[in-house]
DNA sequence: TCAATAAATTGACATGAATCATATAAAAAC
DNA sequence: GTTTTTATATGATTCATGTCAATTTATTGA
């Protein structure tokens, strides 16, 4: 009986991709014009307010999808291998960056044109049902993580975020984080030195153990009882 | 130049309805299918995490649509008549509502069963892009929204959200507001009290008359710019 | 019409979390 | 290998906003 709202800071991860269902001639239609880019550590790889040629399928490495903001950006999800940056931003007629989006490690993206992508849309309509199931689920994480930021307070929000890295991103309670301190605190949505603090408390209270970048999740029970009280 | 992420209350109200793209027979069909339903003010409309049998069309009164939360409830948008309710719960097998929706007003709502509105998505695919368009400007207010709350502070959110009201709401500087300061609080993310304070200070300085539920907003550049620098 | 309840208002106080200042440790550059 | 820069860490302070308590005003119901 897990709650649909934790977990909060990336998609569930259920395999289900929005091509598969596409038809042979148009996944080679994809294949024909999508260009492949990769890009290093920290580079970014859509800007908000730009105008939006195509959608970014990422293929392999880590990024991050986020609203800019004057004092602090806001970061809406990470984003895993095997999921697509910028749906949000199609729309009839302006197609603009809804969001701005940057890697955390060197990564691979595939570009798909948008008017392809449109075009897609309306000739296969078990595509655009696919791509609203996306759509929602996406909907749910965005939820889930504003509810997390408006209800949860520094300790069950920095649980939440090693929950959600463990279980959804890493898939193992020991990882390495390639984020500073910094991002990480962007990524709860706190300041640096709260996160140094609230991750020094679970390390004297055995929760977790960290050596610089290594995270280990140590007493999950406890984190969820921390993420789910706030 | 107008920021997309200002007026975080609500969807930008675009008179464009996905209805529109369904054939006459179609839409017969849902005519013929669609039960008419009437709610009293604080009524719930939906209930979060109950089975989704249906989507839910507005069609006269104002209704709220929030997360249930612990201490508090977070209002992730207002709906003003002429919108869907309950479009993120379409999804592939477990239609759940992913929020609550209750009414502020006496309202009339009209339900659209659920597997035929899958059905529509899934033989017609400008609906099913419609459908998508929808979700999407709903994603661009769930951002702004967000944005808003983590990012603005009490005098921030509260100029907002009267902008929001006089603008996408009522669409005059000069409304009756069917709610309680309460309730305005919920709607802003903040206690009460802070609300009443705000309110005051805008008063005090110009910027709005109230008499009870009657407001009126005096100078709209000054909570403009207010609602932006938060 | 008056009591009873609910809503609005105001001030005093408590507290969570950011900011600032400073120190140490690690990584990068030369 | 030493300097310079960047990241991590910790304590003191400040500030915004919620909570609590008390009062006034409005609304409802008998």
């Amino acid at each position: 009986m897990e709650n649909i709202y934790s977990n909060s800071c990336t998609v569930y991860p259920n395999g289900e991709n929005c091509f598969n269902a596409l038809t042979e001639s148009e996944k080679k239609l994809i294949e024909k014009n999508k260009v492949i880019l990769t890009y290093s550590k920290g580079e970014t790889v859509c800007k908000q307010g730009s105008f939006a040629s195509h959608i970014v399928y990422l293929k392999k490495g880590l990024a991050k999808v986020y609203l800019e903001g004057k004092p602090k950006n806001l970061i809406l999800k990470i984003i895993p291998p095997g999921n697509l940056i910028g749906l949000p931003c199609i729309h009839d007629e302006n197609n603009i960056f809804l969001y701005s989006a940057a890697t955390y490690i060197n990564s691979e993206v595939e570009l798909i044109g948008i008017d392809l992508f449109k075009q897609l849309i309306l000739q296969n309509s078990s595509f655009a049902y696919r791509v609203i199931n996306i759509l929602n689920e996406h909907a749910v994480q965005t939820f889930g993580r504003f509810h997390s930021f408006t209800n949860k307070q520094l300790h069950g929000r920095v649980a939440d975020t090693l929950l959600c890295l463990a279980q959804r991103i890493f898939k193992t309670e020991s990882f390495n984080l390639p984020l500073t301190r910094n991002d990480f605190a962007e990524l709860t949505g706190m300041s640096t030195e709260s996160v140094i603090r609230v991750m020094k408390d679970f390390k004297d209270d055995g929760f977790i153990k960290t050596d610089g970048k290594e995270i280990e999740l140590i007493n999950i029970e406890m984190l969820m009882k921390i993420s789910e009280v706030g």
